[in-house]
DNA sequence: TCTTTTCTCCATCAAATGTTGGAAGATTAT
DNA sequence: ATAATCTTCCAACATTTGATGGAGAAAAGA
């Protein structure tokens, strides 16, 4: 219960339920600047910028720069998480490669719609931050669990799984990450229109992951 | 001739052609530094603390701080390259499989033991630098021609190429990037430590990515 | 309507950060 | 040995950036 009041008292939930507020417009910024710049990159003035407010309103509403940070880890987190059950949902009592060929097809949309949650996910796994910020580490590692879900199906415990298949799944997972978040630089080399892009990626990571996994005697 | 000079005289040159020098050491320094925290993330004094010397004989060698992360870019760029060609040669004439096989070993033993690159690599993928930085934009692109060229063999001519085919090299390629960059993170999802983290690493690019790219058409 | 609270902006501050000048030390050439 | 050059550091400067106080507008409550 003590709990439940504190999650909903935060101002993440605030910003949330309402998503017109201006707290929920200046984390909404915050996202995709944090996601273009990164932590260090992304300036409190160019977020307030880009939201179209002052400064200080920007601190009235979130506090410090690494209050807000924190809030569009947090936020980002929940999103995939809801993104990810439904999915669950979805695919549950499929056989393997439809599981995959689905949750490929989901994801790929959903992140090619939203590209700063890969872009803030990869800062989170290998950006650092200064020392000297008091940040307190917030990482979505749990997400995985729930893409191991996926991938696995919900009919082995999860302790059951061995590492082996695990890393498989951060690979084929991260492969997703990859293609949306380094867009920009990828088609060019490729040399094709933004739509020849999204339908090449899924056709791409089906056609890497979906042999791969069935033949997985771990996932059977 | 012209060229060469110009070459010859760059700092960069200078500093790879003495490796014991400050310049290099510096350059070395910077390397892991913008790799950790991306541009905007490490400060020039950072670099020159962890180098050991003061700011001022940091600007002295390499004048701004754009002109000094061009020169890591640049150098990193050469560095694979130069391992790329070397793969190149070792691979040439053997059965597709073997040649991924050989890549994928060779490429995970280079990159874990300097994981600055990968890092590197990533940030200048999908980091971007605010734009009142007057930095000329450089990227590694051309590492995923030949990285094409060792998953195909030379024998086709790079345009006949579909991009189907170049598609999952890139993919092929990231992956590795991934895993080397996200150690830090996967690791405790994992619970391994980094020896069994290298194998097992090598072990799931091998089992992902030979059936794939052995039952491609295009390659064979 | 009047009061209270919430919100927004302007001006400003302090610290961090990029950058430079010049003095002094070290190295090389003559 | 002496001059010339290269290298390093200390001190300082200008700008950027994180952060705040307070005045007034807007909204909510009485």
């Amino acid at each position: 219960m003590f709990e439940r009041k504190l999650l909903v008292a935060s101002p993440l939930a605030k910003a949330r339920r309402n998503p017109n507020s201006m707290k929920a417009k200046i984390l909404s910024s915050a996202s995709k600047s944090f996601g273009s710049y990164g932590f260090h990159g992304a300036t409190t003035r160019m977020i307030a910028k880009e939201a179209g407010v002052d400064i200080s309103t920007l601190y009235y509403h979130w506090g410090e720069k690494q209050d807000l940070y924190e809030a569009v880890v947090t936020d980002l987190d929940e999103k995939i998480r809801h993104k990810l059950e439904q999915i669950e949902k979805i695919v549950k009592d499929q056989p393997l490669s439809t599981r995959f060929e689905i949750a490929i097809d989901r994801l790929c949309d959903f992140f090619f719609d939203r590209p700063e949650i890969p872009n803030l996910i990869q800062f989170c796994y290998f950006s650092k931050i200064r020392p000297d910020s008091n940040l307190r580490f917030k990482v979505p590692v749990y997400i995985n669990n729930i893409a191991i879900a996926i991938a696995i199906g919900t009919s082995k415990s999860r302790d059951e799984i061995s590492t082996k298949a695990k890393t498989r799944v951060l690979a084929a997972f991260n492969s997703i990450f990859n293609f949306v978040s380094a867009e920009n630089m990828f088609r060019p080399m490729l040399g094709i229109s933004r739509p020849e892009y999204r339908v090449i990626v899924k056709d791409t990571l089906k056609f890497i992951l979906i042999p791969a996994f069935t033949s997985m005697p771990d996932l059977k």
